[in-house]
DNA sequence: CCTTGACCTTCCAGTAACTGGAGAGATTAG
DNA sequence: CTAATCTCTCCAGTTACTGGAAGGTCAAGG
């Protein structure tokens, strides 16, 4: 499979797979004659594992992890190590939910209160200067 | 004032306060012999008024914006255009405060389902992978 | 056999918004 | 006078790609 077959299976552009390889997160299981990339299906379902985890917003470090944890599947620590990560990625989301909210909540109370006619003054102005 | 005095009115980091003036948000108003950046109350503000802004998420190009109508602050359209930022903005904070749901709701059902005991089944990874 | 077009390669540069550090000059306190 | 603390500029690195140039490869059509 050339890396456009490999990329499209895993729902990746071409140059995120190029990129992956380049930094060795999901490299090509071998190169044709000329060089071209070649990938089997065990590649694409890292890459896909690797798209997936990227959706949670896991970094590029923590897919590394997981990643590892996932090829060494029979081993015994892993399942409190997934847990461990997710956990942890878990908490960062709920911290930026709250920072969303109160920021939400501002930003809406000065829209709200700012008339956006023509007149000069202006409450989102008069707040942030 | 010198760039920490500056600095540490505006709060913020004096590399930043050289960034923006490196990147013509705020400039100091002038320079000593020596060649040393001088800040008065009115660059303090700009600063404070960046700083906030920032803080509400607004990139640096939609702070130049806001920062050109808080100038201008005697002309018409101020209001009206302010809104309009703000608004756009507030439209994507909610948009990513969705995303977040979505994402936490996912994860926290993983993460309750995973035993994270030293079994090597783990849910979260079967999901990923 | 040749050409055309799609594909592949590497390498370089740029994105956003800083942050860290080197190397060198200025200023201030003791 | 010296040591510590500023300050300056410039360069590089961060994250996770993305775009593009220059050039090699491959399959199909004429």
């Amino acid at each position: 499979m050339n890396i456009s077959a490999a990329s499209k299976a895993a729902g990746l552009p071409v140059k995120t797979v190029r990129y992956y390889a380049d930094i060795n997160l999901v490299e090509a299981p071998c190169r044709s004659a000329s060089g071209y990339r070649t990938y089997d299906d065990i590649a694409v379902r890292k890459l896909v594992f690797v798209r997936r985890s990227r959706e949670f917003g896991f970094s590029i470090e923590e897919c590394r992890e997981l990643l590892g944890l996932y090829q060494d599947q029979d081993q015994d620590r892993t399942s409190a190590e997934v847990k461990r990560i997710a956990s942890k990625r878990l908490a960062e989301i709920e911290v930026k939910q709250q920072e969303l909210q109160s920021l939400h909540d501002a930003l809406a109370h000065l829209v709200k209160s700012c008339r956006g006619d023509n007149r000069p003054d202006c409450p989102i102005i008069d707040y942030l200067g």
